[in-house]
DNA sequence: TTTGTAAAGATAGTATTACTATCTTTCATG
DNA sequence: CATGAAAGATAGTAATACTATCTTTACAAA
């Protein structure tokens, strides 16, 4: 069974689909490796056009500049993670294994999806542990919102709130956890690898560890009677 | 009484330190301003010396670039935190009382600390929120980490971390919880003012519910017998 | 077969950014 | 009064972040 996996993208995120050309994809592959490289500050888009082999003009017709392009990859980052997450918890009825199947997702490295042909999710996962935060962290965050370019962000946090409420309706912050959950699973990460004093994990360095600091984080609030 | 209050920065942080000279000191208030008021990426040293009424060449000769200037805002920020917090817990006894101080620290609005002529820590605080973390996600974070750059951070992490063994002598995540306490105690802040849905408080916008959140969400875990 | 049109390639150009270099002036100190 | 450090003034460069325009390619409808 071979299928293909295409995300609808919200179309304020580009100025022509990189999806429907062999130039667009070149530049969604590229621009992944490029940054995962160099880092998002280093990145141009000259450089990114001597990579696939075209010229800056001919990103630019993809893309405003690197920081749509940079929540354009988020966005599809966390669209493809709700699917994930969708179909990894999809006939599990126990709310609490839904939410560790998500700090799961979450929290390891994912591996290449194969359905995908353009997009190294593996890569891709890294990226936004350290970059993906520079795409809201910014003057613009609210004029970004209002065209919703971060809609994947915040519909995956809401099905996370769901699921936290399942667990317990009468918790009180289940939107707070949630994105609690995203950012730290992150966080962690960058932490261990880079600033392993900030962590409990420095001398392992092993992910399984952030797993169960964040469920223990979790289950306490949801299980707590004070 | 009138005190004056000096924190010892790093030298490595910069190349002429900025406390030591008028220009200085206005190389930090006024860099403080306008990124306060255009965003870090916008922010530049010409647009900085203008501000001030000097050239560009002045402000190189006291930090090597803006990347540096902001580690120096970030790392002075924490060191002023930690000062706040050793000075704010002081002979409280009940270390669920001292946690509970820094959260409410670390989440509301701090006022301006008028024994830091130059800084204007109300503001710094709001920088911090939005730009702090940029401090760090980047790709030199380890060679900046071996110049000890965020040493401030990670004591001030130490710190609440040993608050937490206090609480709970047995808790297995205290720095990866203290760290996740900084950390959301500003994402928090920024989700509620720019994007509320990722949170419980968008209807109040009141930053008392944060602290609430993060109570919750500590003693929760200090408290678990799970 | 011609013609229209959209994408992509090629080339050029501009304002701004992120610096570096150098020379002069100011000013406190011995 | 000499001198040395800080600051001011000016200039210059390579890279960045775009914009504009003109040509070629390709495929599809008339």
């Amino acid at each position: 069974m071979e299928i293909q996996l295409q995300i609808k993208m919200n179309e304020k995120l580009f100025l022509r689909d990189p999806e429907q050309s062999e130039l667009g994809k070149k530049i969604i592959l590229h621009s992944i490796q490029l940054i995962h490289l160099n880092g998002f500050e280093a990145f141009t888009f000259k450089k990114l056009a001597e990579a696939i082999g075209t010229t800056e003009a001919g990103i630019y017709r993809y893309f405003e500049n690197k920081h749509r392009l940079l929540i354009y990859l988020t966005a599809w980052y966390w669209s493809w993670l709700e699917y994930q997450v969708c179909f990894q918890t999809n006939n599990i009825k126990d709310p609490v294994v839904k939410l560790k199947m998500v700090i799961h997702l979450l929290a390891t490295t994912v591996e290449d999806d194969s359905r995908t042909s353009y997009v190294n999710e593996s890569i891709l996962h890294q990226i936004i542990i350290t970059e993906g935060s520079k795409a809201y962290l910014t003057k613009r965050v609210s004029e970004d919102n209002k065209d919703h370019l971060f809609k994947p962000y915040k519909d995956l946090c809401a099905v996370i709130g769901n699921m936290i409420l399942e667990c317990n309706p009468h918790y009180k912050y289940p939107k707070s956890l949630a994105s609690t959950i995203i950012e730290m699973a992150h966080f962690q990460h960058f932490f261990m690898n880079n600033l392993p004093s900030l962590t409990d994990f420095g001398k392992n360095k092993d992910e399984a560890e952030i797993v169960l600091f964040l469920e223990d984080l979790v289950f306490s609030s949801l299980h707590s009677t004070h």
